[in-house]
DNA sequence: CCACATATGCTCAAAATAAGTATAAGTGTC
DNA sequence: GACACTTATACTTATTTTGAGCATATGTGG
């Protein structure tokens, strides 16, 4: 910053922007791929070029290619994280310019979300199967993960790096006393890459497939193009840990809503089912969102009060988001 | 990510990689700037090339230059955020490259930080003078700041940008009833920046100096070249943040500290002081540190025993972090 | 021995939280 | 229209966490 590196060192890099686009659509947490089309080549994270004459912001380069190609208006965008490794990036390798790419995270509202050309939505536990527990602990878990993992930190070179080993799985899949930690998205799926257990690896030609090593693969979810399944993991992570003490979750929500179709909407970006009761006690204390007198009755049941989203809890709150809870802990 | 956007759109992007390295010294936190040799230029954050060629990631290629530069081998690093802003880049403005800069903190121990050639430690609060509420709220918030925010209010245009104004200043700095967030230290910078009360926006050439501003301007801190004030505003709220969740703090505390030592240290970097008891009973609680039987004389009391962190609690803890009092609040 | 300093252990009340029970108010079925 | 069923919402209770302070311990320098 303080001088500029020689431009040639520089030439060869290429800046692009990338999106992870996310909604929450009939209870479900969504994500916009591309190219998912039926051929064989694998979806990826839509993504569009920054142009150094014309955007003031990267920011605005990126609300700009987004209208461009999809049609759609983000509302709420992030910045996530730069991504840069050279294994990322096999035309580097091959000797052609260093791809670096800047992912940002956007939401946008169901009802805004129509379905762009050549892209989908896809339920974003299609690729992470592990990390929904809305339903109880997925069986993937267990059935799957837990053996292999355990068989991985066997494979160690010696006791010391096998220590590593069950370290990291420990914390990230939370196999010791501490629990799963939603929040630890990409360490999840970082281990799996380096333990071989999703596709990815083995099309990066890190390890080879080993016998009965393909029925594993075609449980540990949808893999996608280059490094995007790690960049989504990054994203879900982030989100997890944003909608505690920033109100993100709204910009997902319509402009009204029933108390039970936020915690919906909150429980699967958290992939955990949370307590009705608290919940609702929980936002009505935060203060996060007022009646408007209105009510829906598709519910089935006694209709239910709808809800808006009172914007000036920010200015009330020091973090105001949607508190979960986490199940007692005895210490 | 999908599709390579035409090269000739990015070749004239400038990459490089920006480094907040920050310790804790004698109880004050400390940052690295470099150029601040009493010239007339102002201080800046140190910074280096990123080599496509060279370097496999971009965290590798920070360290390599940051120990070139400054012989400092850093320990714990996070990339923070990617700076790109055309505003921020007076050479772009008049017609050369971009400049896109990859910004990092770094974390080093006290003891391991020399003094390098050309660079020196500034305590961190000589930039953000109203951040550190250690010794209380901080006189320069209702002597200069308050008033100055409130001039700026009243000039916008009309009522709607009055109350949006208005708004923005509250939540930042806690005007109303949500009192100080100390993790909003990027928020209140940057009104600052708009409002016209730092010196860099003079300099930008946003505002004209004002009668009576420049006694203003002397009140609100160090100002650095170009926007490295506002990335530095982003590293100390994200660190704030950070030790609450993740056991940060230890990367720049020595390995063995007393309790004090460690207090002293995270009220160094949040800005507020802590109540003593409540915190060791905290950190205990937390299982962060076990003692080491040894104990040190040098506190002019009761000797204190010595503690060190223990590594393994990430294992254990779904956020080990250091827990922070935030004053009772009555909802 | 004293005054003084910091360290450390402990108590207590207030607030927040997890979990559950009870009741309200709709729907569709017969 | 009685009934089972569904969802909504109010309220209760036990427990944990937190903020704040007091009391005691163990060193220093005079």
């Amino acid at each position: 910053m303080n001088k500029k590196p020689k431009s040639d060192t520089n030439q060869a890099v290429v800046l692009d922007l990338g999106a992870v686009i996310a909604t929450v659509d009939a209870d479900q947490p969504k994500v916009l791929l591309v190219g998912a089309d039926g051929s064989d080549a694998r979806p990826s994270l839509p993504s569009g070029p920054f142009d150094p004459e014309g955007d003031r912001t990267m920011e605005e380069g990126l609300r700009r290619w987004v209208e461009e190609q999809t049609g759609l208006t983000v509302g709420f965008v992030e910045q996530l994280y730069t991504f840069g490794d050279l294994f990322r990036d096999p035309d580097a390798l091959a000797g052609g310019p260093r791809s670096i790419s800047v992912g940002y995270v956007a939401l946008i509202r169901q009802s805004a979300a129509k379905r762009p050309a050549k892209s989908d939505w896809f339920d974003w536990y299609r690729l992470f199967p592990w990390e929904d527990w809305r339903n109880g602990r997925p069986a993937v878990l267990d059935e799957v993960l837990k053996p292999k993992i355990s068989s991985w930190i066997d494979e160690a070179a010696d006791a010391k790096a096998k220590r590593a080993r069950r370290g990291r799985a420990d914390v990230a899949f939370g196999f010791s006393d501490a629990g799963w930690d939603a929040d630890r998205v990409l360490e999840r799926y970082e281990l799996l890459y380096e333990a071989g257990l999703v596709v990815e690896t083995v099309i990066d030609g890190r390890i080879k497939t080993r016998q009965n090593q393909s029925d594993t693969l075609a449980w540990t979810g949808l893999p996608l193009h280059q490094d995007h399944r790690r960049i989504l993991a990054t994203a879900l992570g982030r989100l997890r840990g944003k909608i505690r003490y920033r109100p993100v979750i709204f910009e997902v929500m319509p402009i009204e809503f029933t108390l039970l179709q936020l915690q919906r909407a909150v429980e699967a970006l958290a992939g955990a089912p949370l307590h009705k009761q608290n919940f609702r006690r929980l936002v009505a204390a935060e203060g996060l969102v007022e009646p408007t007198g209105r009510v829906s009755s598709e519910t089935g049941g006694r209709p239910a009060e709808l809800f808006s989203f009172r914007p000036d809890v920010v200015r009330e709150r020091p973090a105001p988001g949607v508190r979960m809870p986490r199940g007692r802990r005895t210490r």
